[in-house]
DNA sequence: CTGTTAGCGCATTCAC
DNA sequence: GTGAATGCGCTAACAG
């Protein structure tokens, strides 16, 4: 069988393109019948309009692209997952690029996209993205776009964040109410807005109760085994008592490292975790956990960036949105009996 | 600053549309000079040629679809990892679409591409997909299609599976080995392939031993709270002393119903579960896993629909690829010591 | 080596 | 209410 067409159609029924145009597409001006006989048609073959034709006529591409920097992760898997339900509940596609923390794969896939072939962008910024350009090109092409979680305060551009600053003050704050006194943050090594919130975040915690001195920044790369020997140094040399991690594989490496060790989470040493993982209440103790609204990020960045595409203004708290992570209280955190 | 195409290009430059064109695309029918020209005005202009022309002239869109049930799942978002990063290298776009397990939804997206919106399509169907008629029409439109993990057997299409039934009989044997007198076996009621392959490994493996009258097939749902309450009833009343899950989620419906019932893994019940968890290590007990080469599964499965939609003819053991899972014991399976 | 022309399939303007 | 004609931006056939 072949492709089935306007024309084609047009031809069988002895109506013009036209015709057969605007009946699929419920235009007024047609008679009841005339529909009628179209769409059965139109059904009974199967008729897709190309999707080709369609956007360039109409210079929509009824697509989204969403640029992530990873895909094996809880968060932004879960971010997908609220993107494509609007998507999907709009009737639009969905293209998915990831970057793998790479600043010039993330420059060229907008570079790329550039060309009509998605009405509007989400993004989450590589870890390695220290300048804008390649943001300040795409709005001059006039596409919407929107930023969420790792964005980049500087541009004005609709964002959806995380309390990241609020919640990682609560986090600290719980390891110290629970009597640790030496409290290290491990993130990695990056200009990540969000980095410089969790940590702002860890910084005010120990400053409220005057812990300041006993600061710990511990910065970690990409490189896990590498992770592992710095969080080795750390243990060994600077011995905390607290860890606070701001990404769940640092999490991870703790567990593995703290192991190893054979130092006891939570007697001898106090976790808690960004982390989405559903399994986090399994390990081994079960790990207190600050938990994004990853799903709702998703939907709540593709409602806006739907209001952008179907021209509606944003109201001004639309523009900053702002979700609330919790922390979920577990055992890596308790507070341990006094030994004898 | 407006959209730049290659009428403006030409115009500024003197030159024919065509001209340009073909200096972009480096054709050797071009003299040196004016290509340098033409790609320097071309790139200080920033230009992208317009995606819907050229795939409407060309009838080829340089995006393929990915069709998945889940997205929150370590497996799936792997593959898509695996996917994404041939299709970049081949310079194509991705759009992956989610049909959380409903068939109906699978057939409408089926439906919706083909319209020339993508040049191949990957799918791994819904456990609602009993019937077949979808691929049938979609072979009819003549587009490249590859069926991975959850695949269709009576159709004859380029699939990708994994030895699903030898690692599954492996994993009851491990069990039998490690003293195991009554093993369960539990998954979803659907009617997929890869259900009935990891079902036959299981009772493979009870027949070698004449294990065959202590079978114990349980079959669970999309619900997780009524999973746990079937878990809870098999646990009460069958009392198995070994248990086989087909999904990591029933894996940790089992840890979580075990807490609650104060049993004991692996002293009192042994546990091996298909899981790509990369935090299964870190389970309390550690989780003897089968681990599902994903990733490789992904571009296994990329490079087979590229090479159809290159039209290469795929020989006669590309068209079936298997890929081999591993057992990685862990000590929520292992022997413990007998307790006198 | 470069220019002219036609047409991909559709939506839309204008005619009747 | 319907048909004919136009053009979206690009590529490819044909001409020179």
């Amino acid at each position: 069988m072949d492709t089935v067409n306007l024309k084609k159609l047009a031809k069988e029924l002895g109506l013009a393109v036209s015709t057969v145009s605007r009946a699929l597409r419920d235009s007024h001006e047609i008679s009841k019948e005339t529909k009628d006989r179209v769409k059965a048609l139109a059904t009974a073959w199967g008729f897709q309009p190309n999707a080709h034709a369609s956007g360039l006529r109409q210079n929509k591409s009824k697509t989204i692209g969403v640029i992530i920097p990873e895909i094996e992760n809880n968060f932004f898997s879960q971010i997908i997952n609220g993107i494509e339900l609007i998507a999907q509940d709009k009737g639009f596609h969905v293209l998915v690029y990831l970057t793998h923390e790479d600043t010039e794969k993330e420059r060229s896939i907008l570079q790329l996209l550039r060309n009509g072939r998605v009405d509007g962008l989400m993004i989450s910024l590589s870890n390695t993205t220290t300048s804008f350009e390649h943001l300040e090109a795409w709005r001059n092409a006039n596409i919407p776009i929107v930023l969420f979680d790792r964005i980049c305060e500087e541009l004005d551009v609709p964002v959806v964040t995380i309390n990241d600053m609020d919640v990682s003050f609560k986090a600290t704050e719980h390891l110290i109410e629970n009597g640790c006194k030496k409290i290290a943050f491990l993130s990695l090594a990056d200009q990540l807005s969000i980095s410089a919130r969790r940590k702002a975040g860890y910084l005010k915690a120990l400053q409220k109760y005057n812990m300041e001195p006993q600061q710990l920044l511990v910065e970690c790369g990409p490189d896990n085994k590498t992770n592992d020997e710095i969080i080795h140094r750390l243990l060994r040399e600077e011995k905390p008592d607290g860890v606070f991690t701001a990404i769940e594989r640092l999490a991870i490496n703790m567990y593995e490292v703290c192991n190893e060790m054979k130092i006891k989470i939570p007697e001898e040493l106090k976790l808690v975790s960004f982390s989405n993982s559903p399994s986090a209440p399994l390990f081994c103790p079960p790990l207190s956990a600050i938990v994004q609204p990853a799903y709702d990020m998703g939907r709540e960045a593709a409602a806006t960036l739907f209001r952008l595409i179907e021209k509606k203004t944003l109201l001004s708290y639309e523009k900053k949105v702002m979700l609330r992570a919790g922390l979920c209280k577990r055992n890596s955190s308790a507070i341990t009996k006094s030994r004898f």
